[in-house]
DNA sequence: GCAAAAGTGTTTCCCCTACACCCATGG
DNA sequence: CCATGGGTGTAGGGGAAACACTTTTGC
C-alpha cells in the first residue's frame, strides 16, 4: 500500500535456467556447470536466503543466464545460455517451462533476479564442455548432484526437483519417451526409459544421500583409479576408449546393456553393473509391499513395469506405437529371444495415460497364503 | 550469438497477474478489471503481436501490475495488485503460480515485460470494486469473458485457460474443493463444486461463444431490465435485494439452489434456472456418447458425476472427508431427503485422485441393445 | 401422490495383476 | 542344457459404472 503515484520499479534482472536431463547407462543425468569466480551462491540452511560463500570444488549450478537483448524471447535465451555454457544445442520447442523463481533472496549478487526455468529431456545432447561463464560443464548423475557434499547454487536444487516431476508428467501423457528410442525400438527399450525416469531414487522425498553413498561404496570397492573425492562416480566410470567400444555394441543411443550382465566385462563395467543392480534392487525395495502397516506415497509408486503388462498397456494406447510386422532385433544383452520392433505412432497425446496409480495397491492377497 | 562481452541487458519489467476464480450460482467466474485510458492492448488476430487499439467498453484485463519494490516477493506483489485493483484480499499461500509469460510482443507499451501469473480459487472473495489503475472491477462469467465481442487484453486469455487447467489439477489431487463447502457439508455440495469446475464449457477447446450466446438468449427472452449489451449476463441477474434474500436461504456460501427449481421463483431466478438447465443439458450432451465414430478428447470428459458413485468414491479416499454421525441437513432446494453431513478430513493430498479418465470410456454396449 | 434429492443394494463388465508357460537365442 | 529376455495365455480379484430401488422431504 505504497503511494501509487509513479511506482518506483526496482531494477529487475530476468534470467533463464535450463535443466537438461538425459539418461545415460540407466541413470538420470543433468547438465551442470561450475561457474567461474571464487564465490558460490549457496542457500543458507538456516534462514533460507542465498549467500555468497567461498567456492568449493563440489559446487555446481544449472546452465543459465540473463536474457540479453530486447527481442530475445525467454526460450530463445534459454537455448542460447545452454549453448554458451555447455555447448549443448536444443531447439526452442524442446524446452518446457517449469515456472518462475523469484524469491527475494534467491540471488545475492545484484539487484533482483527473477529466473524462468525450463527443462529439456533428450537422449542426444552433445557432450558438454565449458563455454563462457563456466569453468566446467558436464553431465552428472542426479542422485550424485543432490547428495552431500555436493551443492547446487541458488535455488537450482528446487528447479531440478520440479523439472523431474514435470518430465514424469510428460512421460505419462505424451510420447516423449520415444525420443530415447531409435526409430525402430523394442518394448524393452521403451520400458527401460520409464523405469529409469520413475525410479524412486528421483522422488522428491528420496534419500539421495543414501543412494549416492551406496553408489560411491561400489566405486571404492572396485578401487577404480578415478576415485577422487566423490564427484563423478559414474560419468567417468568408463575411460574414453572403453566407452567408445561400448557405444558400438549398444543398439540404442546410450541405452542400457541391460540391467545386468554384459558381454565383455571390464572392471569398470563391473562396477557399473553392480551400481545398476543396486538401483534395481532399491527400486524393488521401494515398490514392494513389505509391512502392511504403512502404505506411504512411496508405496503407491508401484508401477506397471511388469514387462508383459507394460507391453500390453503400451500397445493399447491408440497411436502411441505400432509394430513393424516381421522385424525383430536381438536384445541388447545378446541373450534371449529377439524382440518385436515397433515404430512411433502418430499420437501426440497418450490418451489413457500410461502410468497411473489407479488404486492404492492392496498389500496383495498373498499375505493370506 | 552476440558478442558475449558485457551483455547489454534490456530494460525489463516484471509484472504479476492474478486469475481469481470463484463459483457463483453454479457458474465459474473470474475477476476482471477495466483499465483506465483510451487504449486497450489487444492481440492482433494476424501476427499474434499485441497492439494498442482504441478501447471498447467490452475490453477487460486480469488484475495485475508491476512488482513495485525491491523486497517484494512475486506472490506478495500479486496479492497487493489484486487488492489494489479489485479490493479482493487473499493470502500469499492461496496463490498458486501458473507460470511466466514473457513473449516479446506481449506488451506494446514500454520496454519488455515478463509477467508471472497466479491463480486464486476461493468462494469468499469480497465483492470487487475498482481501485487504482482500474476504472471498473467485477466478477464475470468465464464463458462470457471468453466469448465475442468481449476481449481480454494482452495474453490474459491464455492465462485464464491455463489457470483453469491448473485448478482442475488441484481439484483432482488436493481437497481444495472443500474451500467451497461450509464446515459441515453434504456430498451434494461437494459434488456441485466438481461439476462446475469440470464442466465442458471450460475446456480449452470449448465453444464458449455458443455457450455465451445461449445464455444471452435466455436472458433476452426473460426481458429482464438489466439486459444491456452482453456484459453481465448473470452477475447482475439478481437485483441486490433479491440477492440478499436468496443468500439467506442458501446454506452454503453462494452455493447453488440446485440445478433446477427453487423455492421462490422470481423472474430473475427463472432466467437463472433456465441458464443452469442449459449448462446441465450441455454437460450431458458433451459427455454422452452419440456417434461411436469419434471419441474425441471431449468425450473422455465423462466424469463420475453420478451422485451415488461420486459419493462412494469420495468416501473411499482416506482423510478426504469424514461423516458426522447423526447430523443431516435439508437439501438446498428444500426438497428431497435430508443429506448426511460431512466435515473435512486431515489429508492434504487426495491419494487415489478423485477424477481420472482411467479408461477411454467405451461407446457403451448399449449400442448393441 | 408426485417430484426431487439422498442413499443403498446389486449386477455386470472388464481392467489389471499375477502367474504359468512357451519361444528363441547365446554360451 | 541353462540362463536370459521376449512374448502369449489365462484365472481371479476388484473397481467402477449403471441401474434399480428405497427413503425422506416439500408441495
Amino acid at each position: 500500500m505504497e503511494p501509487t503515484t509513479q511506482p518506483k520499479v526496482p531494477e529487475f534482472h530476468v534470467a533463464v535456467d535450463v535443466v537438461a536431463l538425459t539418461i545415460k547407462r540407466n541413470l538420470l543425468q543433468v547438465a551442470v556447470v561450475q561457474r567461474k569466480g571464487t564465490q558460490s551462491c549457496i542457500r543458507d540452511p538456516k534462514g533460507g536466503v542465498v549467500r555468497e560463500v567461498p567456492r568449493e570444488p563440489f559446487d555446481y549450478a544449472l546452465p543459465g543466464g540473463h536474457v540479453e537483448w530486447q527481442g530475445e524471447s525467454l526460450v530463445e535465451a534459454a537455448c542460447r545460455e545452454l549453448l554458451e555454457e555447455t555447448s549443448i544445442e536444443v531447439k526452442p520447442e524442446d524446452l518446457v517451462q517449469i515456472g518462475a523463481y523469484g524469491d527475494v533472496g534467491r540471488d545475492p549478487r545484484s539487484g533482483r533476479t527473477v529466473s524462468i526455468a525450463y527443462v529439456a529431456f533428450s537422449p542426444d545432447f552433445a557432450s558438454p564442455f565449458a563455454g563462457s561463464d563456466a569453468a566446467n560443464a558436464k553431465f552428472m548423475d542426479v542422485v550424485e548432484v543432490l547428495a552431500d557434499p555436493n551443492r547446487l547454487e541458488f535455488d537450482h536444487n528446487q528447479m531440478l526437483r520440479d523439472a523431474i516431476s514435470r518430465v514424469r508428467e510428460l512421460m505419462e501423457r505424451t510420447p516423449i519417451a520415444l525420443k530415447f528410442c531409435d526409430e525402430e525400438f523394442t518394448l524393452g527399450d521403451l520400458r527401460h526409459v520409464y523405469e529409469v525416469m520413475f525410479h524412486p531414487a528421483y522422488n522428491p522425498d528420496a534419500d539421495t544421500l543414501r543412494f549416492a553413498d551406496r553408489i560411491r561404496r561400489e566405486e571404492s570397492k572396485s578401487d577404480s583409479s578415478i576415485a577422487e573425492r566423490q564427484i563423478h562416480v559414474l560419468s567417468k566410470a568408463f575411460s574414453e576408449s572403453s566407452k567408445n567400444e561400448l557405444m558400438m555394441t549398444m543398439p540404442m543411443n546410450d541405452m542400457p546393456m541391460g540391467l545386468s550382465s554384459g558381454r565383455k566385462m571390464t572392471r569398470d563395467q563391473d562396477v557399473l553393473a553392480k551400481v545398476q543392480k543396486l538401483l534395481e534392487e532399491e527400486y524393488r525395495r521401494a515398490s514392494r509391499v513389505s509391512t502392511p502397516g504403512e502404505k506411504s506415497a512411496r508405496e503407491k509408486m508401484k508401477l506397471s513395469f511388469d514387462a508383459a503388462n507394460f507391453a500390453r498397456k503400451a500397445e493399447l494406447i491408440e497411436g502411441f506405437i505400432e509394430r513393424i510386422p516381421g522385424r525383430t532385433r536381438q536384445s541388447s544383452s545378446g541373450t534371449g529371444k529377439p524382440a518385436q520392433l515397433y515404430r512411433r505412432g502418430r499420437a501426440e497425446k497418450l490418451d489413457p495415460p500410461l502410468i497411473i496409480p489407479r488404486r492404492a495397491t492392496k498389500p496383495a492377497k498373498r499375505t493370506a497364503k
